[in-house]
DNA sequence: TAGCGATGAGACAAATGTGTCTCATGGTAG
DNA sequence: CTACCATGAGACACATTTGTCTCATCGCTA
């Protein structure tokens, strides 16, 4: 059951190296151990507790590094696009290869003002951008906008799902979602 | 954090009281401990071992109880449907309020022949319906199957997931999932 | 009534996870 | 070189979970 070697790249700092053996087991099994966790980043038990208090803070820093990692690769993906509605498109493209390392997240309860702060930033610009996309007539304007941000989110999770299977490239599942957002949503 | 009173109905038998505490706490936490499991159900810890052997032989009985209920719901709302198509339509309608008592299962690895069997089975199923509607003209032949039976799981789920968030009424739910995967997958 | 079977309550030990502490080591800056 | 700092290893205590066992109780049946 233990992992007995390092499991992340040496150069990374015990910081680091935490929050991203904190992604890799916590992704398999979000009641992994602590103890493999600091295991898989090659550092000892007690540099884990040197930089998080616990559980429930890695738990924290792993969200917030999630939510990080996801603004700035939507960011650099939609910077240029030419109209909200292809920034919705970009924007899943580049979040589909990236959606296993924050989904078990997911179904945990943070009680964290900064975090909910932030997550609630992020769904405003997503209701933004899809309240845009209608406009722009890329989407049915009479299906609600949380919706279409619920479909939005489960389309990137089962494209990563058919990459995760095997049965698609990240190119061709982040086509296929969006062909089915797009059609499915247009009047 | 411990459950002191009664949650399921006293009507149930022992070992069913215990499954139904089992959909309700390990639907909400998946490492939620036995004695909680024991409590909600009404029962003493020592008959919850007297029906399983432990916490994995409870998880198998939940998986094979969840696919018994998804299987007796499907046929039930597909016997007289009128082609593939409408039945794809009327079993997404009728799994779609069921999806939540089963979906913490889904990130569970089992190692039971007969589960794995009967899992097969439905998947088979569903792919020849898909593949029948294909052939009705009511999806896109073009579409690898096994992308439409992934899209057809993760609507349910985002249906779901309206419904939870009281977004939308479970009819509404079902129209959306149906309409997206229609109008996403037809050519 | 007497006995049988299922049960709840509780005691108990073993295993695991967790948080803290100490000590020796190795690298780095002054 | 020396002092400092982060670290790994390990010891330790504590809480939780789990599996087992015993015993008294309750309902039902012969």
């Amino acid at each position: 059951m233990r992992q007995m070697c390092l499991m992340v790249d040496k150069k990374l700092s015990s910081y680091d190296a935490l929050l991203e053996a904190g992604f890799l087991l916590f992704g398999k099994d979000k009641s992994a151990s602590l103890a493999d966790v600091a295991a898989a980043a090659g550092v000892g038990r007690a540099t884990l507790h040197r930089h998080f208090t616990g559980r429930d803070d890695l738990m924290l820093a792993l969200a917030k590094r999630a939510l990080e990692e996801l603004e700035t690769a939507s960011n650099a993906a939609t910077e240029n696009a030419p109209s909200y509605t292809d920034g919705l498109r970009l924007a899943m493209q580049a979040i589909l290869p990236l959606a296993h390392r924050h989904m078990f997240l997911a179904s945990e309860r943070f009680d964290d003002p900064e975090l909910a702060a932030w997550q609630a930033a992020q769904d405003r610009e997503t209701h933004e951008a899809i309240d845009a996309a209608k406009a722009e007539g890329g989407l049915d304007p009479t299906l609600p906008t949380t919706w279409l941000a619920t479909i939005y989110d489960n389309l990137i999770y089962a494209g990563w799902e058919l990459i995760e299977a095997g049965e698609a490239t990240p190119k061709q599942a982040a086509n296929f979602a969006w062909r089915m957002f797009t059609q499915g949503a247009t009047k």
